[in-house]
DNA sequence: CTGTATGCAAAAGCTTTGCAAACGT
DNA sequence: ACGTTTGCAAAGCTTTTGCATACAG
């Protein structure tokens, strides 16, 4: 789970560096299966000797490289995710926030597609598939 | 552009009401074809006398009932967007935010594949392509 | 009448910024 | 040495909340 090297090169690129500070943000968002909120970050990371400010500018920086990306949950509150390199995309459960992976989608078809109707040049998309982890579904009989 | 029996409807539903306030956020939001921020359309709607307060709750209310969907820019800023009814997916560019709508997208068999998989029970998905509109296209070969 | 909605203004939170010190190359 | 990074603490914003008033059914 140490793509150090691949997060150092990035930084590089850029005349960055890999800081103790900067591998323990991505540490932390790499580590969970869900999204987390900046402040949720800021939170847990005083705890590591990693100041908000600090936390705050690494998530920032990370963004940019593409290697966070932010997402806004139902709630209208941001979450950013780890990305890891490649074709990923994020089926999320609605209840506990947990995500699995997956990589097939087949979008390339549509993007030719719309790409044709609408005059836009297509780069990319987002799909986030959201269910019922196996755990969440059953309270689905119970609430509600 | 009057899907006011609409909104009004989805708000009875629960006992709310269709006010002026709530019209005027619904008619911002709807109005545009790109997301506004929260603090943008505070801004923007207290020149028609609805105050902050006011549109923050609206944006709540209309978020909870699925008549506005709140997104993460690049930047990590959320932005609400109007959606209307049916099945419909953006296509954003990526340099100035406008977007247009498109309905198919042929995910329902991924969706399958997916729950086989996962154990999950898929509810939906959000999709979006970004790439860049006639307008914008222009510029990736001035800067950078 | 009763419960919902609004505006105001204050309070609370989150995020950013300036600056001096520490660090890596 | 030099430019980058950090932490602190203050400043700046956005967003939320309490409460009294207005409104709709």
């Amino acid at each position: 789970m140490d793509d150090f090297s691949f997060l150092k090169a990035r930084l590089h690129g850029l005349g960055l560096r890999l800081t103790p500070q900067r591998e323990a943000v991505w540490r932390y968002f790499a580590g969970v299966d869900r999204g987390r909120a900046l402040s949720e970050a800021a939170g847990a990371l005083a705890a590591e000797s990693t100041s908000p400010a600090t936390v705050y500018r690494a998530v920032k920086t990370l963004s940019s490289l593409g290697l966070l990306r932010p997402r806004a949950g139902e709630d209208g509150e941001v979450r950013y995710v780890a990305v890891r390199p490649g074709h990923v995309h994020l089926l999320r459960c609605t209840g506990c926030d947990r995500a699995v992976e997956f990589h097939e989608c087949g979008l390339d078809v549509l993007e030719k597609l719309v790409e044709a109707k609408s005059g836009f040049s297509v780069q990319g998309h987002h799909l986030e598939l959201y269910g019922r982890c196996p755990d969440c579904a059953p309270f689905d009989k119970i609430s509600q």
